[in-house]
DNA sequence: GACAAGAAACCGTCCAGACGGTATGTTTAT
DNA sequence: ATAAACATACCGTCTGGACGGTTTCTTGTC
């Protein structure tokens, strides 16, 4: 009879856990190391545990993929607000999410979405979902060659970033980021 | 005793064969689906058979990668040597890969090596060298903030086209390629 | 506030199938 | 004859998941 099973329980807690492990070992060891016996056991939890959380492997990937979106919705609107132009403002709080990431871990978030979005063909759909959403809210501002264009520029940082390219120097990096923010206004 | 076993014997057809296979799995099904099994039924190949030619499955990555890199860099090459200017030369072929893939199957190849390198932790270091080769190579022609900056919004196309992103409609496209070239030449 | 009773939050065990890989046989090419 | 190019038959391990049990929390009732 093991200890955990008489601690108290916190079962937000645990289920935060749980994603939480599941992201970062995507990342750190590739998605096919993501099993519920590694994640179970990584966050402290019997495998037995883990199942009454997500009564399957799909559910968890799902609640992952509803956790990232979601607090990436959260920046994104907050990132919005303080933008005080309206043309190009959905760009600029999307290029601000990678060039200043607000809280520690929340660089890496995203990345991790992105692998599960590439290794779960399921999730593709949700993805273009959002997109779909995303897009329609800010046509008319955010729909110019250009700004499109800062867009994919941003997910091609993330993708080196995510590759684990040589990083950029800071005077570059400045000079992009200046960049990109002259060309979302455009 | 099957037929395979009695035909005429076409090893390096075979091997081709296998990588094509593996490819069209990653992209199609996801990477968790590229299996010895299901990538040697597919061939129409035994699993002895596959693991003949890639002793086990490490390898078979490594082929993959290495075959897509080496049809990626006679692509480049290719591009390169029609191109006058110098300025920016390399960004522009990397730019045409993407908006006039040249054979059928090429756009897609590319797709897979993306997937192979975010799935397969290992392969990124030899990723990293790769395009270290590359930028190097390139120095002085291709290092301007706007070039660069065309290289990952290219990278974001990519992304965009290997999640199922909505397609643009042709002018956009068309707009968007003059763009990108246009900024190359910066 | 006490207390039964059900619900929720876990744990431990077991299993069927998939998976990577080995060992060995058989056919074909040189 | 020898080696390359396959096929067949297995094996040990891992993986997703089913299942039944145990402990804690919550809720209604008095």
């Amino acid at each position: 009879m093991s200890k955990a099973h008489h601690r108290k329980k916190h079962p937000e807690a645990v289920r935060q856990q749980l994603l939480e492990v599941a992201a970062r070992l995507s990342l750190e060891k590739g998605p096919s190391s993501v099993t519920l016996d590694a994640v179970s056991q990584a966050a402290g939890v019997s495998k037995g545990g883990l199942l009454h959380h997500f009564p399957n492997k799909l559910s968890l990937l799902d609640g992952l993929f509803d956790d990232l979106t979601e607090k990436f919705d959260r920046v994104l609107a907050e990132r919005m607000r303080d933008d005080p132009e309206p043309r190009g403002r959905f760009t600029r709080a999307y290029v601000a999410i990678w060039f200043l990431p607000a809280g520690m871990a929340d660089g890496e978030r995203w990345k991790v979405l992105t692998v599960a979005l590439i290794s779960e063909p399921h999730l593709r759909e949700r993805w273009r979902q959002w997109l779909d959403r995303q897009l329609a809210e800010n046509v008319g501002t955010d729909s110019a060659i250009d700004t499109m264009l800062v867009r994919y520029a941003v997910d091609g940082l993330w993708l080196a970033d995510l590759l684990g390219a040589p990083v950029m120097d800071e005077p570059t990096r400045a000079a992009m980021l200046e960049r990109l923010l002259t060309l979302s206004r455009a």
